[in-house]
DNA sequence: TACAATGACACA
DNA sequence: TACGTGTGTCATTGTA
């Protein structure tokens, strides 16, 4: 019975090579080659569950679906995690370069990451890029980097810290299995309501494509009679802002909380206007016939695509989808949808990570804001909470002194915090998240910029100040990250055991605090009980004995535009 | 023709 | 009420 696995699927055709290796990454036994890779890991996942080690699970796992796997190990997102705590960052991070480090030999760089640009022809024919010399043995590599990795993560001296750190790496390496699941399923997307929502917002879809929709074109026509009748392009920002020169409208952009200040006819003209044309342009029907398919929307994720830990996507915006389409999201009949989201949670991260036992308190349930409010802003809560995310992003322009400083008397622990990672950032120090990711150093230029620079000098201050900011901003927005990857990748181990098959619950949407399962309706209850253990399970794991509590807004709706 | 920078706005 | 972090995408505009 190995607990773990290694694999390297054969560079052609449906099989692999298979190498049981003991938790620390020794070879246990000779490697044994499988004709069809997807059922001997079916059988294995069944017999034993162990942990696969994946050179990187997004193009390692998709073949093998619809297979599940319960746990991974991902190299590719686990090296950038240790690189990063060892004070590494700019090293290159492929496996072939992790190898190279482990054999002492010259360290391959990085390739440009791939783009949706460059997703062609050329591209798919590539060879991998996993950056191996000629001739190494991918299943040797990856056996010899995982032991390598698992050596490392035993290194951290500290015993929570180690504990933590390789919580983050089950917690990255599990949603590098989901991303490729998710992506598989694809969230379920009605074209047909789509497209009754663009016809009546935009007017019927155009025969000819790239042409504007006809409320679009009707609207700027309404716009340039407006503004004098002299033809310009509304999408034009510098054009937008001549036409509203020459009817004596001083304008120092085309923002639109700049233009709902203007009084002039036309200002809600070009509100309307580029909302229109966004939604046709961003999210229209060109938008649809690339990214929607037999009822699903598939976009692609990328894990960790963010230095905070959150994912990006590439392709499709699937994390910028406007609040006016999730009418389109529908469940099928029979399905529902749990949509949940975490409430309020980077100020009780900042409570939990702080241990400010004050902001704990009005942390420990309920409305965050509203308990802020009834202790320290004579029950304002729009104070309360202007003055806690303030003290989050480091904003210091606004009335937003006396609040911050109402709040440094009464949070001292947790203005504290914030306050020292913004320090510890302008300094050029690096910070981590709570389960140990750490921050990019600065830059070289930003060095350049700040530490030749004399006292008085305002670029080197304002770039320091810069850099306090986003550090003060990391260690909560990344220990939010933690959190819910921690409680991802609980919610994914508990709905595997609540029902496996066909119609079984599937996570087809994560956005950084919320998620969404598409389960049978009759399961719809014990999935949104599910969520909310994962969500207390997560407390547990990443913040251990706090009385922060992380309570989710869950709903069981049919559309994704009745959840909340 | 292709690419980068910019402005704008969508999401958390 | 309007500037405070992190992203992705599109159209325009300027440059290679």
């Amino acid at each position: 019975m190995a607990p773990r696995y290694a694999l390297a699927p054969d560079p052609h055709g449906p099989g692999g090579r298979l190498q049981p290796l003991a938790d620390d990454g020794t070879p246990l036994g000779a490697p044994h080659h499988a004709p069809a890779l997807a059922t001997a890991v079916a059988r294995i996942e069944a017999a034993e569950q162990p942990r696969w080690v994946f050179a990187a699970a997004d193009s390692g796992y998709a073949p093998l679906l619809p297979v599940r796997l319960a746990r991974c190990h991902d190299l590719r997102l686990t090296e950038p995690l240790l690189l990063g705590h060892e004070g590494h960052w700019g090293e290159p991070r492929s496996l072939g370069a992790a190898w190279a480090r482990v054999h002492g030999r010259p360290v391959p760089a990085d390739l440009p990451e791939a783009g949706a640009a460059d997703d062609d022809q050329a591209s798919l024919f590539a060879p991998d890029r996993l950056q191996l010399p000629p001739g190494v043995d991918p299943l040797e590599a990856v056996v010899t980097v995982h032991a390598d990795q698992q050596r490392r993560l035993s290194a951290v001296r500290d015993a929570g810290e180690r504990a933590r750190l390789r919580l983050l790496v089950a917690a990255e390496s599990a949603g590098g299995l989901l991303a490729a699941e998710i992506a598989a399923d694809g969230l379920p997307w009605r074209a047909d309501v789509h497209d009754l929502l663009l016809t009546e917002l935009l007017g019927p879809r155009p025969q000819i494509p790239g042409a504007r929709p006809r409320l679009v074109a009707e609207l700027a026509a309404e716009l340039q009679q407006a503004l004098g009748g002299r033809p310009f392009n509304p999408d034009s920002p510098d054009q937008v802002l001549r036409a509203f020169a020459e009817q004596g409208v001083k304008l120092p952009s085309t923002r639109s909380w700049e233009l709902r200040r203007v009084d002039h006819p036309a200002a809600e003209l070009v509100i309307r206007y580029k909302e229109l044309s966004r939604l046709h342009t961003a999210h229209g029907w060109a938008w649809q016939s690339a990214w929607v398919r037999g009822g699903r929307f598939r976009p692609e994720y990328v894990v960790g695509g963010v230095v905070s830990g959150r994912w990006a996507s590439r392709g499709g915006g699937a994390l910028q989808i406007p609040r006016i389409l999730r009418r389109a999201v529908v469940a099928d009949p029979g399905w529902s949808l749990v949509v949940a989201d975490a409430a309020q949670l980077e100020p009780r991260v900042l409570a939990a990570l702080s241990e400010d036992a004050g902001l704990a308190r009005t942390a420990a349930e309920g409305d965050l804001y509203e308990a802020l409010a009834a202790t320290a802003f004579q029950g304002d809560r729009s104070k309360a909470k202007l003055g806690l995310l303030g003290a989050m992003y480091g904003q210091t322009s606004g009335d937003i002194g006396p609040l911050l400083a109402t709040l440094r008397r009464r949070y001292p622990a947790a203005m504290g915090y914030v306050e020292a990672a913004a320090r510890t950032g302008e300094d050029g120090g690096i910070v981590r998240s709570r389960l140990g990711r750490t921050c990019p150093p600065p830059s070289a230029e930003w060095l350049d910029r700040t530490e030749a620079a004399d006292p008085g000098d305002e670029a080197g201050g304002r770039s320091a100040r810069a850099r306090g900011r986003f550090t003060r901003n990391f260690v909560i927005q990344a220990s939010a990250a933690d959190w819910a990857l921690a409680m991802l990748a609980g919610l994914r181990r508990r709905l595997a055991a609540l029902s496996s098959g066909a119609d079984r619950p599937h996570l087809v949407f994560f956005q950084h605090d919320e998620v969404m399962v598409h389960t049978p309706s009759d399961l719809a209850d014990r999935v949104a009980a599910e969520v909310a253990a994962a969500a207390d399970e997560a407390r547990a794991l990443v913040f251990g004995d706090t009385p922060v509590r992380f309570p989710l807004s869950t709903a069981v709706v049919d559309c994704y535009a009745d959840a909340k």
